[in-house]
DNA sequence: CTTGCCCACTCGTCTATACGAGTATGCACG
DNA sequence: CGTGCATACTCGTATAGACGAGTGGGCAAG
Protein backbone atom coordinates (compact mmCIF):
# COMPACT_ATOMS: atom_id res chain seq x y z
CA UNK A 1 0.00 0.00 0.00
CA UNK A 2 1.28 3.92 -0.79
CA UNK A 3 1.65 6.03 2.13
CA UNK A 4 -0.73 8.90 1.22
CA UNK A 5 1.18 12.01 0.16
CA UNK A 6 2.13 14.73 3.23
CA UNK A 7 -1.40 17.20 2.29
CA UNK A 8 -0.47 20.16 0.92
CA UNK A 9 2.41 19.39 -1.22
CA UNK A 10 0.49 19.34 -4.40
CA UNK A 11 -3.36 20.67 -5.43
CA UNK A 12 -6.12 18.76 -6.97
CA UNK A 13 -7.15 18.46 -10.35
CA UNK A 14 -9.87 20.78 -12.11
CA UNK A 15 -12.36 18.79 -13.55
CA UNK A 16 -13.61 21.29 -15.50
CA UNK A 17 -10.79 22.57 -16.87
CA UNK A 18 -9.95 21.89 -20.80
CA UNK A 19 -6.20 21.32 -20.12
CA UNK A 20 -5.78 17.62 -20.09
CA UNK A 21 -5.08 15.96 -16.79
CA UNK A 22 -1.69 14.79 -17.48
CA UNK A 23 -0.90 18.56 -17.91
CA UNK A 24 -2.08 19.62 -14.79
CA UNK A 25 -0.37 17.11 -12.99
CA UNK A 26 3.24 18.05 -14.80
CA UNK A 27 2.48 21.65 -14.22
CA UNK A 28 1.64 21.32 -10.41
CA UNK A 29 4.95 18.88 -10.57
CA UNK A 30 6.75 21.36 -12.39
CA UNK A 31 5.73 24.59 -10.20
CA UNK A 32 6.64 22.36 -7.20
CA UNK A 33 10.08 22.06 -8.37
CA UNK A 34 9.90 25.62 -9.52
CA UNK A 35 9.28 26.64 -5.85
CA UNK A 36 12.13 24.21 -4.20
CA UNK A 37 9.35 22.04 -2.80
CA UNK A 38 11.51 19.68 -4.70
CA UNK A 39 14.86 19.93 -4.62
CA UNK A 40 17.86 19.30 -6.95
CA UNK A 41 18.27 15.44 -6.68
CA UNK A 42 15.08 14.76 -4.48
CA UNK A 43 12.77 12.23 -5.31
CA UNK A 44 9.39 13.30 -6.33
CA UNK A 45 6.27 10.75 -5.44
CA UNK A 46 6.25 7.54 -7.10
CA UNK A 47 4.10 6.53 -9.73
CA UNK A 48 2.09 4.39 -7.34
CA UNK A 49 1.51 8.00 -4.93
CA UNK A 50 0.17 9.73 -7.59
CA UNK A 51 -2.05 7.39 -8.90
CA UNK A 52 -3.69 7.26 -5.43
CA UNK A 53 -3.18 11.36 -4.82
CA UNK A 54 -4.93 12.09 -7.91
CA UNK A 55 -7.33 9.07 -8.74
CA UNK A 56 -6.05 8.81 -12.25
CA UNK A 57 -4.47 5.93 -13.85
CA UNK A 58 -0.63 5.10 -14.01
CA UNK A 59 -0.09 5.72 -17.81
CA UNK A 60 -1.90 9.30 -17.45
CA UNK A 61 1.27 10.18 -14.44
CA UNK A 62 3.26 8.33 -16.84
CA UNK A 63 2.65 10.97 -19.13
CA UNK A 64 3.15 13.96 -16.85
CA UNK A 65 6.47 12.23 -16.23
CA UNK A 66 7.54 12.37 -19.75
CA UNK A 67 6.23 15.88 -20.22
CA UNK A 68 8.70 16.72 -17.35
CA UNK A 69 11.49 14.59 -18.79
CA UNK A 70 11.15 15.98 -22.35
CA UNK A 71 11.84 19.17 -20.39
CA UNK A 72 15.11 17.98 -19.16
CA UNK A 73 13.57 19.19 -15.68
CA UNK A 74 13.11 15.50 -14.39
CA UNK A 75 15.08 11.71 -14.77
CA UNK A 76 13.33 8.28 -13.86
CA UNK A 77 15.72 6.04 -12.19
CA UNK A 78 14.83 2.42 -13.34
CA UNK A 79 13.98 0.60 -9.94
CA UNK A 80 14.42 3.65 -7.74
CA UNK A 81 11.75 6.64 -8.59
CA UNK A 82 11.74 9.72 -10.73
CA UNK A 83 14.69 12.73 -9.61
CA UNK A 84 14.86 16.21 -9.70
CA UNK A 85 17.73 16.58 -11.90
CA UNK A 86 20.06 18.68 -10.97
CA UNK A 87 22.00 21.22 -12.74
CA UNK A 88 25.78 19.71 -13.35
CA UNK A 89 29.06 22.02 -12.98
CA UNK A 90 29.14 24.12 -16.53
CA UNK A 91 31.95 24.81 -18.03
CA UNK A 92 32.40 28.26 -19.40
CA UNK A 93 34.43 28.55 -22.79
CA UNK A 94 35.73 32.22 -23.03
CA UNK A 95 37.36 33.31 -26.46
CA UNK A 96 40.09 33.86 -26.06
CA UNK A 97 40.80 30.05 -25.18
CA UNK A 98 42.85 29.88 -27.66
CA UNK A 99 44.97 32.52 -27.39
CA UNK A 100 48.33 32.28 -28.02
CA UNK A 101 49.62 32.77 -24.47
CA UNK A 102 47.31 30.12 -23.10
CA UNK A 103 49.48 27.63 -25.46
CA UNK A 104 52.60 27.88 -24.11
CA UNK A 105 52.05 25.75 -21.25
CA UNK A 106 52.78 21.66 -21.99
CA UNK A 107 49.02 20.51 -21.10
CA UNK A 108 45.79 21.03 -23.61
CA UNK A 109 43.89 23.80 -22.38
CA UNK A 110 41.20 21.46 -21.33
CA UNK A 111 43.69 19.35 -18.35
CA UNK A 112 44.44 23.12 -17.46
CA UNK A 113 41.54 24.29 -17.02
CA UNK A 114 39.69 21.18 -15.13
CA UNK A 115 42.51 20.99 -12.44
CA UNK A 116 42.29 24.78 -12.23
CA UNK A 117 38.16 24.43 -10.86
CA UNK A 118 39.64 21.27 -8.86
CA UNK A 119 37.69 18.39 -11.98
CA UNK A 120 39.33 15.59 -12.63
CA UNK A 121 39.35 15.49 -16.57
CA UNK A 122 40.09 12.97 -18.43
CA UNK A 123 40.21 12.45 -22.78
CA UNK A 124 39.17 9.08 -24.50
CA UNK A 125 38.52 7.56 -27.74
CA UNK A 126 41.87 8.61 -29.27
CA UNK A 127 41.40 7.59 -33.31
CA UNK A 128 43.71 9.45 -35.59
CA UNK A 129 43.38 8.54 -39.34
CA UNK A 130 43.08 9.45 -42.66
CA UNK A 131 39.82 9.54 -44.25
CA UNK A 132 37.70 11.16 -47.23
CA UNK A 133 36.33 14.55 -46.38
CA UNK A 134 32.82 14.50 -45.83
CA UNK A 135 30.73 17.67 -48.45
CA UNK A 136 30.95 19.98 -45.44
CA UNK A 137 34.47 19.46 -43.98
CA UNK A 138 36.27 19.71 -47.63
CA UNK A 139 33.94 22.97 -48.45
CA UNK A 140 35.53 24.55 -45.07
CA UNK A 141 38.94 23.44 -46.18
CA UNK A 142 38.81 24.51 -49.71
CA UNK A 143 38.39 21.48 -51.86
CA UNK A 144 40.02 19.25 -50.21
CA UNK A 145 39.58 15.27 -51.17
CA UNK A 146 41.20 13.56 -48.00
CA UNK A 147 41.82 15.06 -44.41
CA UNK A 148 43.25 13.83 -41.61
CA UNK A 149 41.16 13.50 -38.84
CA UNK A 150 41.50 13.69 -35.13
CA UNK A 151 38.69 11.86 -32.82
CA UNK A 152 38.63 12.32 -28.97
CA UNK A 153 36.20 12.50 -26.51
CA UNK A 154 36.75 14.77 -23.02
CA UNK A 155 35.15 13.64 -19.71
CA UNK A 156 34.69 15.77 -16.29
CA UNK A 157 34.64 13.75 -13.07
CA UNK A 158 34.16 10.54 -15.40
CA UNK A 159 31.11 12.37 -17.04
CA UNK A 160 31.61 12.78 -21.12
CA UNK A 161 31.14 16.05 -21.83
CA UNK A 162 32.01 16.58 -25.11
CA UNK A 163 33.19 14.65 -28.25
CA UNK A 164 35.48 16.85 -31.15
CA UNK A 165 36.97 15.86 -34.60
CA UNK A 166 39.46 17.83 -35.91
CA UNK A 167 39.96 17.70 -39.65
CA UNK A 168 43.44 18.92 -41.35
CA UNK A 169 44.78 18.85 -44.88
CA UNK A 170 47.00 15.95 -45.58
CA UNK A 171 49.84 18.49 -47.07
CA UNK A 172 49.58 20.01 -44.02
CA UNK A 173 49.67 17.08 -41.52
CA UNK A 174 50.61 13.91 -43.07
CA UNK A 175 54.20 12.82 -41.51
CA UNK A 176 53.98 15.46 -38.66
CA UNK A 177 53.71 14.70 -35.24
CA UNK A 178 49.95 16.24 -36.20
CA UNK A 179 49.30 12.81 -37.38
CA UNK A 180 50.62 10.99 -33.74
CA UNK A 181 48.11 10.06 -31.12
CA UNK A 182 49.98 12.93 -28.89
CA UNK A 183 50.61 15.85 -30.36
CA UNK A 184 52.57 17.15 -28.00
CA UNK A 185 52.46 20.68 -25.81
CA UNK A 186 50.34 22.81 -26.81
CA UNK A 187 48.23 20.30 -28.59
CA UNK A 188 48.19 20.51 -32.77
CA UNK A 189 47.95 24.64 -32.92
CA UNK A 190 51.27 24.94 -31.48
CA UNK A 191 52.35 22.24 -33.79
CA UNK A 192 50.84 24.36 -37.15
CA UNK A 193 52.62 27.07 -36.17
CA UNK A 194 56.06 25.73 -35.96
CA UNK A 195 55.09 24.16 -39.21
CA UNK A 196 54.99 28.12 -40.40
CA UNK A 197 51.20 28.28 -40.32
CA UNK A 198 50.81 30.97 -38.48
CA UNK A 199 47.09 30.97 -36.53
CA UNK A 200 45.53 34.52 -37.51
CA UNK A 201 41.90 33.79 -36.27
CA UNK A 202 38.66 31.41 -35.81
CA UNK A 203 35.66 31.53 -37.08
CA UNK A 204 33.04 29.52 -34.97
CA UNK A 205 29.27 28.52 -35.72
CA UNK A 206 27.23 27.37 -33.29
CA UNK A 207 24.18 25.37 -33.52
CA UNK A 208 21.52 24.10 -30.96
CA UNK A 209 19.49 20.79 -31.58
CA UNK A 210 18.60 17.68 -30.12
CA UNK A 211 21.11 14.44 -30.11
CA UNK A 212 21.24 11.81 -32.08
CA UNK A 213 20.47 8.43 -30.83
CA UNK A 214 24.09 7.91 -31.11
CA UNK A 215 25.17 10.79 -29.38
CA UNK A 216 23.13 10.35 -26.37
CA UNK A 217 24.89 7.13 -26.50
CA UNK A 218 28.64 8.62 -26.64
CA UNK A 219 27.56 11.78 -24.12
CA UNK A 220 25.52 9.47 -21.65
CA UNK A 221 22.75 12.40 -22.38
CA UNK A 222 19.91 12.43 -19.94
CA UNK A 223 16.16 13.16 -21.80
CA UNK A 224 16.01 16.79 -22.42
CA UNK A 225 19.52 17.41 -22.83
CA UNK A 226 19.91 19.62 -25.84
CA UNK A 227 23.94 19.68 -27.49
CA UNK A 228 25.90 22.67 -29.01
CA UNK A 229 27.21 21.69 -31.79
CA UNK A 230 30.29 23.87 -32.83
CA UNK A 231 32.09 24.03 -36.03
CA UNK A 232 35.49 26.10 -35.91
CA UNK A 233 37.43 26.40 -38.73
CA UNK A 234 41.01 27.81 -37.82
CA UNK A 235 43.04 30.31 -41.02
CA UNK A 236 46.64 30.99 -40.65
CA UNK A 237 47.99 34.54 -41.89
CA UNK A 238 47.63 34.03 -45.62
CA UNK A 239 44.04 33.26 -45.28
CA UNK A 240 44.17 29.45 -46.05
CA UNK A 241 42.03 27.24 -43.72
CA UNK A 242 44.42 24.26 -41.92
CA UNK A 243 41.86 23.15 -39.53
CA UNK A 244 37.99 22.56 -39.09
CA UNK A 245 37.25 21.16 -35.71
CA UNK A 246 33.75 20.02 -34.87
CA UNK A 247 32.54 19.71 -31.48
CA UNK A 248 29.22 18.43 -29.73
CA UNK A 249 28.96 19.27 -26.07
CA UNK A 250 25.85 18.33 -23.84
CA UNK A 251 24.28 22.02 -23.34
CA UNK A 252 23.68 21.18 -19.91
CA UNK A 253 27.37 21.59 -19.27
CA UNK A 254 28.42 24.28 -20.33
CA UNK A 255 28.45 28.43 -21.19
CA UNK A 256 29.76 29.55 -24.11
CA UNK A 257 31.24 33.14 -23.77
CA UNK A 258 32.22 35.66 -26.04
CA UNK A 259 33.76 39.01 -26.36
CA UNK A 260 33.26 41.20 -29.25
CA UNK A 261 34.59 44.50 -30.57
CA UNK A 262 32.10 47.45 -31.19
CA UNK A 263 34.15 48.30 -34.07
CA UNK B 1 -10.12 -0.18 -43.12
CA UNK B 2 -6.23 0.99 -43.61
CA UNK B 3 -4.44 0.26 -46.58
CA UNK B 4 -1.08 -1.83 -46.10
CA UNK B 5 2.11 -0.50 -46.26
CA UNK B 6 4.22 -0.37 -49.78
CA UNK B 7 6.35 -3.75 -48.73
CA UNK B 8 10.03 -2.32 -48.29
CA UNK B 9 9.39 1.25 -46.71
CA UNK B 10 9.78 -0.36 -43.58
CA UNK B 11 10.89 -3.65 -41.88
CA UNK B 12 9.95 -6.07 -39.46
CA UNK B 13 10.48 -6.16 -36.07
CA UNK B 14 12.90 -8.93 -34.33
CA UNK B 15 11.37 -11.00 -31.50
CA UNK B 16 14.63 -11.78 -30.10
CA UNK B 17 16.48 -8.77 -29.44
CA UNK B 18 16.25 -6.92 -26.29
CA UNK B 19 15.66 -3.43 -28.03
CA UNK B 20 11.98 -2.88 -26.89
CA UNK B 21 9.46 -2.72 -29.68
CA UNK B 22 8.54 0.75 -29.74
CA UNK B 23 12.46 1.86 -29.74
CA UNK B 24 12.72 -0.90 -33.11
CA UNK B 25 10.13 1.20 -34.57
CA UNK B 26 11.15 4.19 -33.87
CA UNK B 27 14.66 2.99 -35.33
CA UNK B 28 13.26 1.95 -38.17
CA UNK B 29 11.22 5.21 -38.97
CA UNK B 30 14.75 7.57 -38.31
CA UNK B 31 16.44 5.39 -40.85
CA UNK B 32 13.50 5.70 -42.97
CA UNK B 33 13.41 9.76 -42.88
CA UNK B 34 17.22 9.86 -42.66
CA UNK B 35 17.72 7.96 -45.79
CA UNK B 36 15.12 10.26 -47.46
CA UNK B 37 12.44 7.89 -47.60
CA UNK B 38 10.61 10.36 -46.16
CA UNK B 39 11.24 14.12 -47.36
CA UNK B 40 10.71 17.10 -45.47
CA UNK B 41 7.13 17.46 -44.45
CA UNK B 42 6.09 14.58 -46.06
CA UNK B 43 3.44 12.31 -44.43
CA UNK B 44 4.36 9.30 -41.84
CA UNK B 45 1.89 6.41 -41.98
CA UNK B 46 -0.62 6.68 -39.47
CA UNK B 47 -0.51 5.11 -36.08
CA UNK B 48 -3.43 2.32 -37.59
CA UNK B 49 -1.45 1.81 -40.60
CA UNK B 50 1.66 0.97 -38.29
CA UNK B 51 -0.64 -0.52 -36.05
CA UNK B 52 -1.54 -3.20 -38.96
CA UNK B 53 1.89 -3.25 -40.16
CA UNK B 54 3.51 -4.48 -37.15
CA UNK B 55 1.09 -5.65 -35.89
CA UNK B 56 1.45 -4.03 -32.25
CA UNK B 57 -1.05 -1.90 -30.10
CA UNK B 58 -1.87 1.44 -30.81
CA UNK B 59 -0.08 2.81 -27.81
CA UNK B 60 3.65 0.87 -28.82
CA UNK B 61 2.90 2.89 -32.08
CA UNK B 62 2.46 6.37 -30.43
CA UNK B 63 5.56 5.83 -28.19
CA UNK B 64 7.89 5.62 -31.15
CA UNK B 65 6.07 8.34 -32.52
CA UNK B 66 6.88 10.41 -28.99
CA UNK B 67 10.49 9.43 -29.27
CA UNK B 68 10.56 10.63 -32.43
CA UNK B 69 8.78 13.74 -31.63
CA UNK B 70 11.14 14.08 -28.73
CA UNK B 71 14.32 14.36 -30.91
CA UNK B 72 12.36 16.59 -32.87
CA UNK B 73 12.58 14.97 -35.86
CA UNK B 74 8.31 14.61 -36.95
CA UNK B 75 5.75 16.54 -35.59
CA UNK B 76 1.92 15.71 -35.35
CA UNK B 77 -1.13 17.50 -36.00
CA UNK B 78 -4.29 16.45 -35.03
CA UNK B 79 -6.90 15.31 -37.29
CA UNK B 80 -3.96 15.04 -40.05
CA UNK B 81 -1.49 12.66 -39.20
CA UNK B 82 1.97 12.75 -38.61
CA UNK B 83 4.85 14.87 -40.46
CA UNK B 84 8.76 14.65 -41.14
CA UNK B 85 9.43 18.19 -39.38
CA UNK B 86 10.96 20.43 -42.27
CA UNK B 87 14.08 22.36 -41.33
CA UNK B 88 12.99 25.83 -41.03
CA UNK B 89 15.62 28.59 -42.97
CA UNK B 90 18.24 29.60 -40.24
CA UNK B 91 18.79 33.45 -39.40
CA UNK B 92 22.73 33.54 -39.18
CA UNK B 93 23.84 35.75 -36.41
CA UNK B 94 27.51 37.23 -37.08
CA UNK B 95 29.87 38.18 -34.87
CA UNK B 96 30.17 41.76 -36.27
CA UNK B 97 26.20 42.51 -36.51
CA UNK B 98 26.93 45.18 -33.89
CA UNK B 99 29.52 46.92 -35.24
CA UNK B 100 29.29 50.82 -35.90
CA UNK B 101 28.84 51.07 -39.52
CA UNK B 102 26.09 48.88 -39.43
CA UNK B 103 23.96 51.48 -37.28
CA UNK B 104 24.28 54.00 -39.60
CA UNK B 105 21.45 53.31 -41.44
CA UNK B 106 17.77 53.70 -39.86
CA UNK B 107 16.25 50.57 -39.94
CA UNK B 108 17.14 48.13 -37.09
CA UNK B 109 19.44 45.12 -37.93
CA UNK B 110 16.64 42.57 -37.53
CA UNK B 111 14.53 44.72 -40.38
CA UNK B 112 17.46 45.60 -42.90
CA UNK B 113 18.75 41.84 -42.93
CA UNK B 114 15.76 39.84 -43.50
CA UNK B 115 14.56 42.13 -46.15
CA UNK B 116 18.13 41.21 -47.29
CA UNK B 117 17.26 37.60 -48.03
CA UNK B 118 13.23 38.24 -48.83
CA UNK B 119 12.08 37.50 -45.59
CA UNK B 120 8.78 39.69 -44.03
CA UNK B 121 10.09 40.83 -40.78
CA UNK B 122 8.07 42.06 -37.70
CA UNK B 123 8.27 43.08 -34.52
CA UNK B 124 5.85 43.34 -31.77
CA UNK B 125 5.04 43.03 -27.81
CA UNK B 126 6.25 45.94 -27.65
CA UNK B 127 6.47 46.95 -23.99
CA UNK B 128 8.81 49.52 -22.34
CA UNK B 129 8.91 49.91 -18.84
CA UNK B 130 10.42 50.50 -15.57
CA UNK B 131 10.83 47.73 -12.77
CA UNK B 132 12.80 46.05 -10.19
CA UNK B 133 16.66 44.55 -12.03
CA UNK B 134 16.44 40.56 -11.37
CA UNK B 135 19.24 39.56 -9.41
CA UNK B 136 21.18 38.26 -12.27
CA UNK B 137 20.71 41.74 -14.16
CA UNK B 138 21.83 43.57 -11.56
CA UNK B 139 25.05 41.92 -11.13
CA UNK B 140 25.78 42.46 -14.48
CA UNK B 141 24.66 45.88 -14.63
CA UNK B 142 26.60 46.66 -11.55
CA UNK B 143 23.99 46.46 -8.66
CA UNK B 144 21.60 48.98 -9.67
CA UNK B 145 18.32 48.67 -8.09
CA UNK B 146 15.83 49.25 -10.74
CA UNK B 147 16.06 49.52 -14.62
CA UNK B 148 14.36 50.49 -18.11
CA UNK B 149 13.09 47.04 -19.32
CA UNK B 150 12.57 46.97 -22.95
CA UNK B 151 10.65 43.53 -24.52
CA UNK B 152 9.82 43.22 -27.96
CA UNK B 153 9.50 39.70 -30.20
CA UNK B 154 11.05 39.01 -33.70
CA UNK B 155 9.22 37.29 -36.43
CA UNK B 156 10.05 36.08 -39.61
CA UNK B 157 7.37 35.48 -42.28
CA UNK B 158 4.87 35.41 -39.43
CA UNK B 159 6.93 32.86 -37.72
CA UNK B 160 7.90 34.11 -34.22
CA UNK B 161 11.86 33.33 -33.94
CA UNK B 162 13.21 35.28 -30.82
CA UNK B 163 12.31 37.56 -28.29
CA UNK B 164 14.76 40.16 -25.97
CA UNK B 165 14.31 42.12 -23.20
CA UNK B 166 16.94 45.41 -22.69
CA UNK B 167 17.60 46.05 -19.57
CA UNK B 168 19.84 49.71 -19.24
CA UNK B 169 20.18 51.49 -16.10
CA UNK B 170 17.88 54.41 -15.01
CA UNK B 171 20.15 57.41 -14.60
CA UNK B 172 21.73 56.62 -18.60
CA UNK B 173 17.86 55.62 -20.20
CA UNK B 174 15.28 57.57 -18.01
CA UNK B 175 13.69 60.53 -19.72
CA UNK B 176 15.68 59.58 -23.07
CA UNK B 177 14.42 58.24 -26.41
CA UNK B 178 15.48 55.08 -25.12
CA UNK B 179 12.23 55.13 -22.96
CA UNK B 180 10.62 55.69 -26.00
CA UNK B 181 8.64 52.95 -27.82
CA UNK B 182 10.27 53.74 -30.97
CA UNK B 183 14.46 54.16 -30.19
CA UNK B 184 15.02 55.85 -33.22
CA UNK B 185 16.90 55.09 -35.95
CA UNK B 186 20.10 52.51 -34.98
CA UNK B 187 18.64 51.51 -32.13
CA UNK B 188 19.32 51.95 -28.58
CA UNK B 189 23.17 51.70 -29.22
CA UNK B 190 22.74 54.25 -31.48
CA UNK B 191 21.13 56.66 -28.71
CA UNK B 192 23.31 55.42 -26.22
CA UNK B 193 26.42 56.38 -28.26
CA UNK B 194 24.72 59.97 -28.79
CA UNK B 195 24.50 60.38 -24.88
CA UNK B 196 28.05 59.99 -24.65
CA UNK B 197 28.60 56.39 -23.91
CA UNK B 198 30.83 55.25 -26.86
CA UNK B 199 30.57 51.58 -27.46
CA UNK B 200 33.40 49.56 -26.45
CA UNK B 201 32.88 45.95 -26.58
CA UNK B 202 30.26 43.40 -26.09
CA UNK B 203 29.98 39.99 -23.64
CA UNK B 204 28.25 37.40 -25.18
CA UNK B 205 26.88 34.46 -22.46
CA UNK B 206 25.49 31.14 -25.09
CA UNK B 207 23.63 28.43 -23.12
CA UNK B 208 21.17 26.20 -24.91
CA UNK B 209 18.23 24.32 -23.24
CA UNK B 210 14.76 23.28 -23.50
CA UNK B 211 12.63 25.53 -23.70
CA UNK B 212 9.96 26.46 -20.84
CA UNK B 213 5.97 26.32 -21.33
CA UNK B 214 6.19 29.93 -21.33
CA UNK B 215 8.75 29.86 -24.20
CA UNK B 216 7.19 27.41 -25.99
CA UNK B 217 3.61 29.18 -26.24
CA UNK B 218 5.96 32.65 -27.35
CA UNK B 219 8.02 31.10 -29.82
CA UNK B 220 5.41 28.80 -31.06
CA UNK B 221 7.96 26.01 -30.82
CA UNK B 222 7.19 22.28 -31.70
CA UNK B 223 8.36 19.55 -29.67
CA UNK B 224 11.68 18.88 -29.33
CA UNK B 225 12.98 21.80 -30.37
CA UNK B 226 15.23 23.76 -27.98
CA UNK B 227 15.91 27.21 -27.42
CA UNK B 228 19.68 29.12 -27.44
CA UNK B 229 19.98 31.76 -24.61
CA UNK B 230 22.22 34.79 -24.76
CA UNK B 231 23.06 36.96 -22.49
CA UNK B 232 24.27 40.47 -23.97
CA UNK B 233 26.23 43.44 -22.12
CA UNK B 234 27.18 45.95 -23.42
CA UNK B 235 30.44 48.04 -22.17
CA UNK B 236 30.96 51.55 -22.90
CA UNK B 237 34.61 53.02 -23.01
CA UNK B 238 34.84 54.15 -19.61
CA UNK B 239 34.17 50.00 -18.39
CA UNK B 240 30.86 50.69 -17.32
CA UNK B 241 28.21 47.88 -18.94
CA UNK B 242 25.38 50.20 -20.32
CA UNK B 243 22.94 47.13 -21.37
CA UNK B 244 22.19 44.15 -20.45
CA UNK B 245 20.16 42.03 -22.96
CA UNK B 246 18.38 38.87 -22.58
CA UNK B 247 17.77 37.03 -25.69
CA UNK B 248 15.76 33.79 -26.67
CA UNK B 249 16.11 31.94 -29.74
CA UNK B 250 14.04 28.81 -31.25
CA UNK B 251 17.34 27.01 -32.05
CA UNK B 252 16.11 25.16 -35.47
CA UNK B 253 15.88 28.93 -36.73
CA UNK B 254 19.38 30.37 -36.04
CA UNK B 255 23.13 30.06 -36.25
CA UNK B 256 25.35 32.12 -34.46
CA UNK B 257 29.14 32.82 -36.17
CA UNK B 258 31.68 34.21 -33.92
CA UNK B 259 35.30 35.70 -35.18
CA UNK B 260 37.96 35.04 -32.74
CA UNK B 261 41.44 36.74 -33.22
CA UNK B 262 44.11 33.98 -32.54
CA UNK B 263 46.21 36.75 -30.79
C1' DC C 1 -24.06 25.37 -58.12
C1' DT C 2 -23.78 26.13 -53.28
C1' DT C 3 -24.68 24.90 -48.71
C1' DG C 4 -24.74 21.90 -45.03
C1' DC C 5 -24.42 17.50 -43.03
C1' DC C 6 -22.55 12.94 -42.44
C1' DC C 7 -18.87 9.96 -42.27
C1' DA C 8 -14.29 8.19 -42.43
C1' DC C 9 -9.88 8.97 -40.98
C1' DT C 10 -6.67 11.22 -38.13
C1' DC C 11 -4.36 12.12 -33.57
C1' DG C 12 -5.39 13.23 -28.26
C1' DT C 13 -6.61 11.56 -23.86
C1' DC C 14 -7.70 8.25 -20.42
C1' DT C 15 -8.68 3.72 -18.14
C1' DA C 16 -7.50 -0.95 -16.67
C1' DT C 17 -4.51 -4.66 -16.64
C1' DA C 18 -0.46 -7.52 -17.05
C1' DC C 19 4.17 -8.86 -16.76
C1' DG C 20 9.21 -7.80 -16.65
C1' DA C 21 13.27 -6.03 -14.51
C1' DG C 22 16.21 -3.09 -11.41
C1' DT C 23 16.82 -1.77 -6.38
C1' DA C 24 16.86 -1.99 -1.52
C1' DT C 25 15.82 -4.01 2.73
C1' DG C 26 15.23 -7.32 6.12
C1' DC C 27 15.39 -11.84 7.68
C1' DA C 28 16.71 -16.64 7.78
C1' DC C 29 20.22 -19.68 7.28
C1' DG C 30 24.87 -21.26 7.30
C1' DC D 1 28.83 -12.38 11.66
C1' DG D 2 28.13 -12.56 6.86
C1' DT D 3 25.88 -14.45 2.86
C1' DG D 4 22.06 -15.10 0.13
C1' DC D 5 17.36 -15.19 -0.76
C1' DA D 6 12.56 -13.52 -0.43
C1' DT D 7 9.97 -9.65 -0.88
C1' DA D 8 8.17 -5.17 -1.66
C1' DC D 9 8.66 -1.21 -4.15
C1' DT D 10 10.23 1.15 -8.15
C1' DC D 11 9.91 2.21 -13.24
C1' DG D 12 9.69 -0.09 -18.25
C1' DT D 13 6.98 -2.17 -21.71
C1' DA D 14 2.93 -3.75 -23.90
C1' DT D 15 -2.09 -4.90 -24.68
C1' DA D 16 -7.03 -3.71 -25.41
C1' DG D 17 -10.55 -0.68 -25.35
C1' DA D 18 -13.13 3.68 -25.06
C1' DC D 19 -14.38 8.28 -26.17
C1' DG D 20 -13.23 13.01 -27.88
C1' DA D 21 -12.02 16.27 -31.35
C1' DG D 22 -9.91 18.20 -35.67
C1' DT D 23 -9.90 17.49 -40.86
C1' DG D 24 -11.49 16.65 -45.30
C1' DG D 25 -14.24 14.48 -48.77
C1' DG D 26 -18.56 13.03 -50.62
C1' DC D 27 -23.28 13.38 -51.03
C1' DA D 28 -27.85 15.12 -50.60
C1' DA D 29 -30.83 18.90 -50.14
C1' DG D 30 -31.88 23.47 -51.31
Amino acid sequence: MSPSLPSGLLGDLDPTSDRAVFRQIADQLREAIDRGRFREGEKLPSEAELVDHYGVSRMTVRNSFSVLQGEGLVHAEHGKGVFVRPRPPVRRLASDRFARRHREQGKSAFIVEADAVGSHPQVDSLEVKEEKASQDVSARLGSVRRVLARRRRYLLDGRPVEFATSYLPLDIARGTQIAEPNPGPGGIYARLEELGHRLDHFEEEIRARMPSPAEVKTLHLAAGVPVIHLIRTAFDTEGRPVEVCDTVMAADAYVLSYQLPAT
